[in-house]
DNA sequence: TCGCATCGATTACGGATGTAGTCAATAGCC
DNA sequence: GGCTATTGACTACATCCGTAATCGATGCGA
């Protein structure tokens, strides 16, 4: 069971899953454009995520460079699971209802679930 | 856009959204059993979440009875869409693969999620 | 070799959260 | 009519989170 990763901390995780490895400084120059963070603010939230074993450093001479040790998938994957258990009783079928009642699910998307179910049936 | 539901203030709303109104006690008693928490913390949660206008009270002789302002499936759309869109670039049909793969769907949300496509295509 | 720039580590601090104790009012019992 | 139990309000406090300044080491240019 990772440790929980806040909402700072996942834009972190995004830029290292985009590229890794990166330095404290990669990373703060991906992130700022977005978010302005100070360099140090990034660096604490590598520190963070040092701490929770969600990413790893290696030594390059006098810095380090980041890598997520969580893949993305992983993560997204506990995400999504425990969304559907805490809002829908662990049902997949609710959320999509909600979903297309809120019209997020696009023409490609219709598509793309229809070719999912086709290939869990087989 | 409605204030941001905690963990632990969610646990009340889902008593209060299974039957409201209720009182604190109802609510105490009916949430202790899973997570054992003292009617103080109960009614600190209640309080939190009325500052936040998220429930209601309404007198009711020397005590409240507390209801949702909220209601659930909204909670549940903005959840689910905050997630698709942070997690899978608004798209739905990653999180329906996603949750595939981890074996999430079961016969029943197959057979339920074709339903859902057909009426979409209608 | 000496100062400066750079890097990670440590510390800071306000706000949110989780969990709960205490206080003041009040209503009912004896 | 005074005591006690109940109820919401207020206060407490440790932890986490967002954001950042500061510190100490170190490598590099002058």
């Amino acid at each position: 069971m990772t440790e929980k990763i806040s909402e700072a901390e996942l834009v972190v995780m995004e830029a290292l899953w985009e590229t890794a490895p990166q330095t404290a400084n990669d990373v703060s120059d991906r992130v700022a454009a977005d978010r302005g963070w100070s360099l140090q603010t990034v660096k604490t939230l590598l520190s963070r995520l040092m701490a929770k074993d969600i990413i790893a450093a290696d030594q390059d001479g006098r810095r380090f460079l980041y890598r997520p040790m969580v893949a993305r998938d992983d993560y997204v994957a506990g995400e999504s699971g425990r969304l559907v258990n805490r809002l829908f009783g662990g049902r997949v079928s609710p959320l999509v209802a909600q979903l297309a009642q809120q019209d997020q699910l696009t023409a490609d998307d219709i598509a793309e679930l229809e070719a999912i179910l086709k290939g869990l049936k087989s």
